[in-house]
RNA sequence: GGCCCGUUGGUCAAGCGGUUCAAGACGCUAGCCUCUCACGCUGGAAACAUGGGUUCGAUUCCCGUACGGGUCACCA
């Protein structure tokens, strides 16, 4: 075609648009931040709920913004209405903000969460912004960079048909290539008079890029994680404009990253083979092109110990499913930032009371390849987190994620929240905090015993121990217990019984002789434990029988007696 | 299959040509502390995928191989 036949092409296909490209550059002007100021954005498809994965580009966007004093914002990328699930951008919104990801501008919730614009660069919904794409759709077409490929309604709900997926994996790649580069030929040999024609019967169209590329040319370009990279050009003619008019991600992406002003593009790698496509489109627009990001994969281990991507089913993908399992938003944070950045651990480990967004966030410090997701070091990061809480915070968060998923839990420990409290501080505040539970739902396994309602024989005390030896204890327990004494005298009397039954008092006669006695002090410990607590294990004795006082210490040493 | 990316102990990783032939954290483990547990402390096992270059010298640079991952849609 001439060129003279490239804007008769182009006002053909877009009769509509009579806006420029300049016009959208005055519509939006570049961005007033002060120097070194990133835009950064997320850009999900609200086709389900946020996966742990996701959460990688997300906090090294927010970051990156924020900590540069620039914008970070939210854009809907919907333009598959076949995928989009109702509702779900809302969600993600939600769970983000559960996870401190707050965004500056984009498609966020307004009061009544409902998804609003928040900004000047919007609609932030892509599906909004039809005409925007089409001024650039147009103005390609204009300059033989983009031509229509015409298809009749029949072909296409044909197409929409098959299971592509499918289709691709059982091609031979050879033949399939060659047919694809044959058909690239065909539809670019389209001329003015096909166009009319096609039109004329109604036919809908879909439009292609016309790539100069030649993939025997390496492209260079530096990614600010994975390094400097060579990559083969782009030749293949990538469809820009579905036949709905709704434009591909590839093509919004490049439209809508210029004018909204992102100076740094972070997503996952998977996006990595089409950067050359990407930076055509730039090149084309006459966009400076931004610089990016691309950010491994989390991954897993399948049953066969090989690496692989951390998948929606798998267990811990849903950011949904941390806080039913009362996993507390900051420890999710931590971990994620740990993952993220190699020196984030050390740095907090200097700065134990600094949150994490006071940490100075580096790119160099980001790992170019993917790492396995490791539940035990997210635990060992509540854990730590959760022991600097006061017993204050350990209750109301404990509450408020009870109140939702154990509902029964929550009012026995409203209905005495002083109780509560008492349990908590054991063992809180000092140097060498203790740490029981890195999640809510471990906490009941913890100290459910505290509660008539959760309490029950767990361990029983082994058969190697006399009965009348355990009887007598509990008795003279109970004989001697004076709720006043301090703990050393508490356990001065334990002493005692000890030694009137012929256990070692002391520990280290006891090591020195163990025949020479019938256990130790230890041993009677435990018959008191077992009898208060119901297990084997717990905090301090002295502490618990305080906290659940005389009367239900001693009902339950009589209980355990009486079943001897 | 083509193309691209990656590869330090089980995991996350420091290292960025030579006092590190390898730090730290999680996990595992021995012991100490100790009335049990949880802490804490002191130890331990455990790694530079592989071959070939470059170099006086490579975990660190280059190439090949293997392995892992990604991608090749009118999905994002």
């Amino acid at each position: 075609m001439e060129l003279q036949d490239f804007i008769t092409l182009a006002d053909l296909l877009f009769p509509h648009v009579t806006e420029t490209p300049e016009d959208m550059e005055k519509r939006f002007p570049p961005r007033q931040l002060p120097e070194g100021a990133k835009v950064t954005r997320f850009a999900p498809s609200p086709t389900g709920f946020v996966h742990f994965g996701g959460m990688f580009p997300v906090t090294t966007a927010e970051r990156l913004a924020h900590q540069s004093g620039g914008i970070f914002y939210l854009r809907i990328e919907d333009t598959d209405a076949q995928r989009e699930i109702p509702g779900a951008a809302e969600k993600l919104i939600t769970t983000l903000a559960a996870y401190g990801i707050h965004f500056d501008e984009g498609a966020i919730l307004d009061e009544n969460g409902k998804i609003a614009d928040h900004g000047a660069y919007g609609p932030y919904k892509q599906s909004l912004r039809g005409p925007i794409y089409h001024v650039y759709a147009k103005q390609l077409v204009r300059e033989g960079k983009a031509y229509p490929v015409f298809t009749t309604r029949e072909e296409l709900e044909q197409m929409a048909q098959v299971d592509k997926k499918a289709a691709i994996k059982a091609k031979d790649w050879h033949e399939a290539e060659a047919a694809q580069r044959e058909e690239q030929q065909r539809q670019r040999a389209i001329t003015l008079d096909e166009v009319k024609e096609q039109l004329a019967a109604g036919n809908p169209f879909y439009l292609r890029l016309l790539a100069d590329g030649n993939a025997e040319k390496k492209l260079i370009l530096t990614d600010l994680v994975k390094g400097k990279l060579e990559i083969p050009e782009n030749e293949e003619d990538a469809v820009l404009l579905k036949s709905d008019g709704i434009p591909t991600y590839h093509f919004a992406h490049a439209v809508d990253d210029h004018l909204m002003g992102t100076t740094h593009v972070i997503r996952g790698e998977e996006w990595l083979p089409s950067v050359a496509l990407h930076l055509m489109l730039f090149r084309y627009l006459g966009f400076r092109a931004p610089k990016y990001m691309h950010i491994a994969q989390l991954m897993k281990l399948d049953e066969n110990g090989s690496k692989k991507k951390l998948s929606k089913r798998d267990m811990g993908a849903n950011m949904d499913d941390y806080k039913q399992l009362g996993y507390v938003a900051e420890c999710v944070n931590e971990y994620v930032m740990t993952l993220l950045n190699s020196n984030y651990e050390e740095w907090h480990m200097q700065n134990p009371d600094k949150a994490y967004t006071d940490f100075p966030f580096s790119i160099k410090k980001m790992s170019a390849s993917g790492c396995l997701f490791d539940l035990n070091k997210l635990g060992d990061i509540s854990k730590n987190v959760l022991s600097r809480w006061t017993a204050e915070q350990i209750y109301d968060g404990l509450v408020a994620w009870a109140q939702e998923y154990d509902t029964e839990f929550a009012a026995l420990l409203t209905a005495d929240p002083d109780k509560a409290k008492a349990i908590f501080a054991i063992g809180r505040g000092g140097k060498k905090p203790r740490k029981d539970f890195g999640i809510w739902s471990e906490v009941k396994g913890y100290m459910g015993f505290f509660y008539d309602e959760y309490y029950r024989i767990e361990d029983t005390i082994p058969e190697t121990f006399s009965r009348e030896d355990v009887k007598a204890t509990l008795a003279a327990f109970k004989a001697s217990y004076d709720e006043a004494d301090d703990m050393n005298a508490w356990f001065d009397k334990v002493k005692a019984i000890a030694t009137e039954l012929g256990y070692a008092a002391d520990m280290k006669a006891y090591k020195a002789d163990p025949t020479a006695f019938k256990g130790n002090v230890a041993d009677i410990s435990m018959f008191l434990r077992v009898a208060v607590t119901g297990r084997f294990n717990a905090p301090d004795l002295y502490t618990v029988m305080h906290i659940l006082g005389k009367d239900t210490t001693f009902a339950r040493i009589d209980a355990l007696a009486a079943s001897l």
